[in-house]
DNA sequence: CGTGCCCTTGAGTACAATCAACGTTCGTGG
DNA sequence: CCACGAACGTTGATTGTACTCAAGGGCACG
């Protein structure tokens, strides 16, 4: 059930059995959320954090005209929230983008993690670091890439990290996203989105439809977004 | 020394004296640094963590075609890099933007707060946390709020984070950065930041001249930029 | 078989970038 | 003490990328 999320820490440290143990056992509950539905609100107070088990979630802030920017998109294995547990409430909020099937994670049953597993919780504390450096990569597209690059990049970085969990299949992936909503994560508007993906399409660099990802020559389309995975820490490494 | 690294942690939470002495004693020496000196490379095995104790500091990231993307300040009192301590090397390249003095702080000495100080540990997470809250907020401005709101909104985020460190004086504060430099954090030429500082000094919101920044009216310049400070996390909370 | 959501395309616009030139300040060396 | 150069700041003219406004098409769902 939280397997993705093993594969994921794995692929960046050991986890010991009784590691394991602890993160099976800091899972409270399942829940099934419809999609397009925000699941945490900025500023409510949190009293556990939300593993995406299953389902596409984004972070995201709204401005006071109505606009939305999205900070970070999660895939199945991810902590939506594991910044909850030391925040105690967030500055966005959490939305479900499909149908996902989410484990809830008492912030008791983390703070028990750190006081009794050292190792663990520098690995957590390290997967919040990677939301982080992913934020920077973000911040690096938004000020600075032009549209075609920086559409490219988030394409990219969804292949690593899906790819990672093992929900990378044929020559792409499922992405339930409408194009406004890649309009809100890369800051720009649905038409130039739109246009913007035409052309990756005539370049024969990217397809996107109906909710499926096909990307023929994944090195053409990194070197037009100029990606470098280093950002997502993927080699192992002791922590 | 690290005086401002305390009131900024008290700010937030509780810190014991016990605690305190296992933060002093964390510190393996005291550097200083001229200005504009790369000092952290992105890729580098890290083996220790920077402490600013004066100057500003950035973390930025070089594109091929020469232009860079700023994705955070530092100032007193911040960690630069607690997050290498979990990377163990970084995605991004850390600068001094003025003459800086900096401690040292070896993971190992980190990792032995991680073992015996599981409260400390929190709040240490807790603050590599508060750099990712900023970085979205960036995300927000670079993505979404025009060019006016967007360089007003970085001058309220300083004006508060130096103002809980003591460092706001008169009408405003100290800020050694040249025109170029805030156009690398706010995804902006040189040229029209130029403008955008006319308009805002035209409205009467913002002066930024020698490396000085006076805000005759604060409340007047966070309408501008809807800046809200929640999350800076200003509040202190049990973590 | 509407109705609504999403995608697509066209036409015109605007904000910010680019290109270019000049001013100011400051440090340095003759 | 002044001449010079470099870095930074300022302004004007022009260009361009992305936005806005508008309309129509495809498809799923009730």
């Amino acid at each position: 059930m939280i397997d993705t999320h093993l594969m994921k820490l794995r692929a960046r440290d050991r986890v010991s059995e009784e590691e394991e143990r602890a993160i099976r056992g800091a899972v409270s509950e399942v829940r099934e959320f419809a999609a397009d539905k925000t699941i945490i609100r900025a500023g409510e107070d949190l009293t556990v954090s939300l593993l995406l088990v299953d389902g596409i979630l984004c972070r995201y802030k709204d401005l006071s005209d109505g606009q939305r920017q999205i900070t970070e998109l999660h895939v199945s294995g991810d902590f939506a929230d594991l910044h909850s547990f030391t925040l105690k409430r967030l500055d966005h909020n959490v939305m479900t983008m499909s149908r996902c099937r989410i484990a809830i994670v008492p912030h008791e049953r983390l703070k028990a993690i750190t006081e009794q597993h050292p190792h663990l919780t520098r690995l957590y504390w390290f997967t919040t670091n990677l939301d982080a450096a992913i934020h920077r990569e973000w911040e690096v597209s938004l000020g600075r890439r032009p549209s075609l690059a920086r559409i490219a990049h988030l394409f990219c970085e969804l292949q690593a990290r899906l790819g990672l969990v093992g929900l990378v299949n044929g020559d792409g992936y499922d992405l339930p996203l409408t194009q406004t909503e890649i309009a809100e994560c890369m800051g720009l508007t649905p038409v130039h989105v739109n246009r913007t993906l035409r052309e990756l399409r005539e370049r024969g660099l990217l397809e996107f439809r109906s909710g499926r990802v096909s990307i023929p020559d994944l090195a053409a389309l990194a070197r037009v977004a100029e990606f470098d995975p280093a950002y997502l820490y993927l080699e192992p490494r002791a922590r």
